[in-house]
DNA sequence: ATCCATGTTGACGAATAATTCAACGTCGGT
DNA sequence: ACCGACGTTGAATTATTCGTCAACATGGAT
C-alpha cells in the first residue's frame, strides 16, 4: 500500500524511461528508486521530490502530498500567517456545506496583491 | 531574535521554576532547556514541545507554531483531507475581506459530527 | 570568603532519516 | 548459451536532528 511509490513507478513507466535513467535526471541512486517505487523504503526528502516532479513533469506539490509531507510553502504560510492556524483548527469540523461555500469565496479572484 | 526560546523564559518564569525544576518535569536535561532559551538551539521535537506546554499550561499548538513547526494534527490534516490543500494552495492570496467571509463560516457551528 | 543555586558552553553521543555501494537475479534478444 | 539492460536487496555510509555530560561562570545569601 505504498501510495508515493505506486505513483512513481506509474509516472515513470508513462515517461518511459528506466529506474537508471530517472535517478541520472534526478541525480540520485538508481537503486534508491527501486525502493521508494517498492515501499521498501520512504519517500525521499523534498527536494528530491521536487526534482522528481519536474522530471516527470507534475505539481511537484502533488507529489509531495502523496509522500504524506507538509510542503515546504505549506510550512511557511502556517508559520508566518496566523489566520491559517485558526482556520485548520476548526477545518477537520468543517461540513461539507461549509466547505462549499469556502470553495466559492476561493474562486471568487480578488485584487492579486500578491507578490 | 530567537522567537521560542525569548517565550519560553517568559513562561518559565512566569511559573517561578528553574531551568532544572522545568527540566525534571518535562523529562530532559536542564542545559538542553538553557540553549533553547538563549537560542543557541532550535526548539525541541514536538512531543517535547508539548510536555513542555503542559507543564507551563499554555495551548502546546501555540507554543508548537512559535517552534516554526507544524502540529502533527495539521499535518494529518492536510495530508489527508485533499480539501484542505486546495485551501492553503490559496491562502497566501487572499484579501482581508475574503479572510472575514471564512472567520465568519468557521463560526457558525453546525452539526459538530465530529468525533 | 564560602556556599550553593542557577545559568552557560563546548564536546560528545544516540537515534533516526536519507542515501549510496556492491553484488546479485531476471529476462528478452541474438 | 550469452550478453546487456533492468530491477532488487542488504549492508554500509552520511547527514541531520536531538539530546546528554562534564565542566565552568556568576551572583546572592550567610
Amino acid at each position: 500500500m505504498s501510495e508515493f511509490g505506486e505513483l512513481l513507478r506509474s509516472l515513470r513507466k508513462q515517461h518511459k524511461i528506466t529506474q537508471r535513467q530517472l535517478a541520472a535526471l534526478v541525480g540520485i541512486d538508481f537503486t534508491y528508486i527501486s525502493k521508494i517505487e517498492s515501499g521498501t523504503m520512504d519517500p525521499p526528502a523534498e527536494d528530491k521530490i521536487i526534482r522528481i516532479a519536474e522530471v516527470l513533469q507534475v505539481e511537484p506539490e502533488q507529489l509531495i502530498l502523496k509522500a504524506k509531507k507538509v510542503p515546504a510553502t505549506f510550512h511557511k504560510l502556517i508559520t508566518e500567517n496566523s489566520d491559517v492556524p485558526l482556520f485548520l483548527r476548526k477545518a477537520s469540523k468543517l461540513s461539507p456545506s461549509q466547505w462549499e461555500e469556502i470553495k466559492e469565496i476561493l474562486q471568487r479572484e480578488e485584487e492579486g496583491d500578491a507578490e
